[in-house]
DNA sequence: AGGCTTTTGACAGTTACTGCCATTTCGTGG
DNA sequence: CCACGAAATGGCAGTAACTGTCAAAAGCCT
């Protein structure tokens, strides 16, 4: 009830300022030991640090690291990029064709992911690369974004969000936008993350080209 | 060096009867802890099962557990389907449209998949869905068939199997048959999993279905 | 200031996994 | 058939990521 406070819907404009020292000191102790984990991963590498040596840093408890992050890749990589592309979508108008809107959808939340704080989403794309237990919680957590492109494209054509065709598609989408990251990553992130992002739609929309023969 | 016996390349006909005392006694030992595993997991579910128990039933140490597999999770999944996928590739005329080869590759490694021992076949996918751990697993091992999928795709038509497009291509794939898993172990297994499996070949090559709108 | 709730730290316990070393078991050449 | 080298095994100690519990500390409210 603590963690993971990504599912709230739409943001209210008047939230903000109810904000007492309690809830301030959380987001300060969170982000405490984000850079913890940060500054010993580019130190150290990532096996090398464990949750001590962070909980040490940060100036707080194991304990208290593994309340406010499940585990330890959690560290790293949790941050909410399905509030982004739900405001997204809702931003769309409902009768652009899906190719359309996805496209658009995706692009803007890639923007957003490597405009905010570059440095660390080149960290954590490399890491995912690396290190095999990064990259399967990022495939967790891309999974139940692929639920969320589920429901977008369910909406828009009025079919089963459950059937086998929509999910299909959705994890496949996924697994493309997983590999663009990934190649990014491993080129050294060579060129504009939103381009390679670009590159990898095409891919998705109309396969991999010259397609038979 | 021991485990994941995988990369052996045609299977050569003559190298069956050269199994000494050893061998056998390996092969014998490994399918010992993979039934102790599947066992206990029928009994008692996943998580409650601990490495030590299965050593027990078994009759081994738990050292020599982790000699024969990496990780617990690999004691349920790993089977080799790269090798029936290589040679399934092998079987097909070079020329014949990508599209189809593709098609009749995994459908035949489906059906070899499932044929082969329908109750693990359905075990190992009912974890797949209900333990993360497991499924992570089978992800990574299953984009280590993507890259091989990227090799066929680049040979067949002359592209860089390194390259963005082809490795986002494979990489949907891989994401679309990991879902039709899913889906089907989610639905109690109904149906054949050749037809699922078809379904989600129809959805990665021509789109979900309805386009636009 | 005092009582209530939330957050925190300390601690003990579990389990997957890693190395290391001594012992056993198998294959082989004499 | 027997030794000799190599490989497989078991036992043990250690690490690190978690989990659960409980008492102390800190923010909150009247």
């Amino acid at each position: 009830m603590t963690t993971m406070t990504a599912a709230r819907l739409p943001f209210s404009p008047a939230d903000r300022p109810p904000l007492g020292l309690r809830e301030r000191k959380k987001i300060k102790t969170r982000e405490a030991i984000r850079a913890a984990m940060y500054a010993l991963v580019e130190e150290q590498g990532y096996e090398a640090t464990t949750v001590e040596q962070i909980a040490e840093r940060a100036e707080v408890s194991a304990s208290t690291v593994f309340r406010y992050f499940p585990t330890k890749e959690d560290i790293v990589l949790t941050d909410e990029y399905d509030p982004i592309l739900l405001e997204e979508l809702r931003a769309r108008p409902a009768d652009e064709p899906w190719p359309d809107t996805i496209r658009d959808v995706m692009l803007a939340a890639a923007r957003v992911g490597v405009e905010e704080d570059p440095h660390v989403a080149r960290l954590r794309t490399r890491l995912m690369a690396e290190v095999p237990a990064v990259r399967s919680r990022m495939m967790e957590s891309m999974s139940v974004t692929g639920r969320l492109i589920c429901a977008a494209l369910a909406e828009r054509t009025g079919r089963d969000p459950d059937s086998l065709e929509v999910r299909v598609y959705a994890m496949s989408f996924i697994g493309g936008l997983m590999e663009a990251s990934l190649y990014w990553a491993e080129n050294g992130h060579q060129g504009d993350f939103t381009a390679v992002v670009d590159r990898a739609l095409d891919v998705l929309e109309h396969g991999p080209g010259q397609e038979d023969r």
